[in-house]
DNA sequence: TTGTATGCGTTATCAA
DNA sequence: TTGATAACGCATACAA
């Protein structure tokens, strides 16, 4: 069989095949199988019959070439800031999930946190045609005006995990704000009064709006913020450093020997490294202190104790994303403008072991 | 300016675009800015001019049109079967660390252990013409038969986590003998006599070597394995469920009344789940029971005790199904036959907080 | 109801 | 040294 043969042989069929196989034009064999409005003019036998043949013949269509001739390339540029980040896979997950719903194609890329490698690879998306651009940042490391660039030139394009003040490019992020508060209200209900903060690096995105939250919290409360009770984590590049250098400075407040009940943490792996470092200290979570992180990244749930966090809803995040670049995507096609649209999503909080009522007065330094 | 202008209204520029302004041809261009052997004929001048006005325009190639005429398309597809897994991450990171230096890029899709997704997904890439295919599996959820099919038609495949016994397409696997056995000595030499074990779900690859390994090992050194200190995960296909379920089967063990000293779990996973098990039962991990686990997943390090592992090198995995994907591509493109090569990656044990020596002999359960 | 012809943006093979 | 020109595989306007 002709079919066979060309396929060992590692020629793709085309269209011209299966066309010269049904003795039809080439036109004909592309408008039945595109299913096109005008393939309802022809004749159920020679529908059938080319049908039949491409199945027949193994017919796949030339991705590339439909690209070329119609512009549009079913894929879009998938752009991580650092995809070692957990928070990473989840949203991960809500973006393919839209995509291949679309039967588009994500085009995944890890910028390490490296500005060449940022733009080396927004080169290549582009070279690639992608047709919208979905960026999971977080952190700061590059100007997002290079993006706005890009969102007006009709590649639709949406930040997950921050947001762009200018307002030219979408984004999708979760309330950080009333993250901690939630976090906050929970310790607060709970009697806890002297609470140790570990504050996340000023370059990574989520840092300031949290710790705005938690002071804006407090001061409505009525609460002191005790600042001998505040850390900070360094500015670093790399995901596995705030684990380290929390531990690091969970002892260091320790050491200081003034009193907490509770620790709340700039995020989950954060809160990994106090608890390690709290209890090498001796000091029991959550007995005698109560301990609360950010993100619910997936092994939060499996810690011992299971950690309390303020859950973001990354899959939805990422589900988002591609809906709204989805939506720009067919903007563009009928030559309107792609709106830019901002969700600020509400998290809620995981209550697990990792927190309890204060215990009486004490000290725990 | 023109280029400006076109710009602004989406219009690329194309290479005819820049020959225009240089008042050249089109072929020029083309030799010219891709630096082709030719191009050393041109005259320094035309060869500065073009370059300029490609910079000045803001020439961008078409990657689907250069796709499309030199049968090349410069990406590579990347399927999970899920990608939910902790595993995946840093064999995903490796992967891109060599196409990067390739300039190819990944079509990353997660199959979500769903066989029809799979297949369609399959499909795209085909279509989309990838030159290469990297399977990272965990589970048993399809027949390799297919992507043999693929191999076998010029776009050569390997299979991360998985070795195909028929021998057609590649792979790269850690040696799951040679870690169980690393974690079996480690605790024998600890003193540890009464072992647990948590063995894998029968659909997941890993499940029967490791467990064949643990047995051949224990033979070996004139050890038994006290069946009734053995429990089997269930079969499913979630990830989550490797945490819950060794959770139940680790109160079950304990309930059954029988001492141990140490768990050996399937993976990290399951220690999690185990971890939180004993601890809950009041056996205190490491002093009363050791516990190891497999993989050296990123939380492992942060877990409180840190969790003693048997740790597969998964970013080097990645980068070598990388090279060998780059590999089989070359000899494609140079009409040789792409080899079928199998690694097996010796692991290595990361000895973490979670063992210890075996406490004097008594009951645990 | 079906066929023909042109072009998508490149690369590559000819001539000149 | 450079310029025409023909593919690559498909979609589509226009003919027939």
């Amino acid at each position: 069989m002709a079919s066979k043969r060309s396929r060992e042989r590692g020629l793709a069929v085309k269209m011209r095949d299966v066309a010269a196989a049904c003795d039809v034009s080439l036109g004909t064999v592309s408008l039945i199988l595109n299913g096109a409005p005008l393939a309802r003019y022809f004749s159920p036998a020679t529908t059938e019959r080319v049908k039949k043949a491409a199945q027949r013949l193994g017919y796949r269509p030339n991705a590339t070439a439909r690209s070329l001739r119609s512009r549009r390339s079913h894929a879009v540029g998938v752009m991580f800031f650092d995809i070692t980040d957990p928070f990473c896979t989840p949203v991960l997950r809500g973006i393919e999930s839209a995509l291949f719903d679309a039967s588009y194609v994500p085009i995944v890329t890890d910028a390490r946190n490296e500005p060449p490698r940022f733009e080396r690879y927004l080169e290549m998306m582009l070279e690639r045609q992608v047709e919208g651009l979905i960026v999971v940042a977080n952190w700061l490391f590059v100007d997002l005006a290079i993006l706005g660039d890009l969102a007006r030139r009709n590649v639709p394009t949406v930040i997950v995990g921050w947001e762009d003040e200018s307002g030219v490019v979408s984004s999708v992020m979760v309330d950080n704000e009333a993250g901690v508060r939630l976090a906050m209200e929970h310790l607060y209900l709970l009697g806890h009064e002297r609470i140790a903060f570990i504050r996340g690096p000023k370059s990574l995105i989520d840092s300031a709006p949290r710790w705005s939250g938690i002071q804006k919290f407090a001061r409505g409360a009525g609460r002191e913020i005790d600042s001998r009770l505040v850390v900070d984590l360094p500015d670093h590049f790399e995901t596995d450093l705030g684990f380290d250098n929390a531990y690091r400075l969970t002892k260091e407040l320790i050491s200081r020997g003034r009193a907490f009940t509770a620790l709340v943490a700039f995020d989950d792996l954060t809160a990994f490294g106090a608890i390690r470092a709290l209890h090498e200290s001796g000091i029991k979570v959550p007995e005698q202190c109560s301990v609360v992180g950010f993100d619910d990244v997936a092994p939060s749930a499996q810690l011992t104790p299971p950690l309390t966090t303020v859950r973001q809803p990354l899959g939805r995040m990422g589900n988002m994303a591609s809906s709204i670049v989805m939506d720009g995507i067919r903007a563009v096609q009928e030559k309107r403008i792609p709106a830019v649209v901002r969700h600020r999503l509400i998290p809620d909080l995981a209550i697990r072991g990792s927190t309890q009522r204060a215990p009486a007065k004490k000290r725990t330094g």
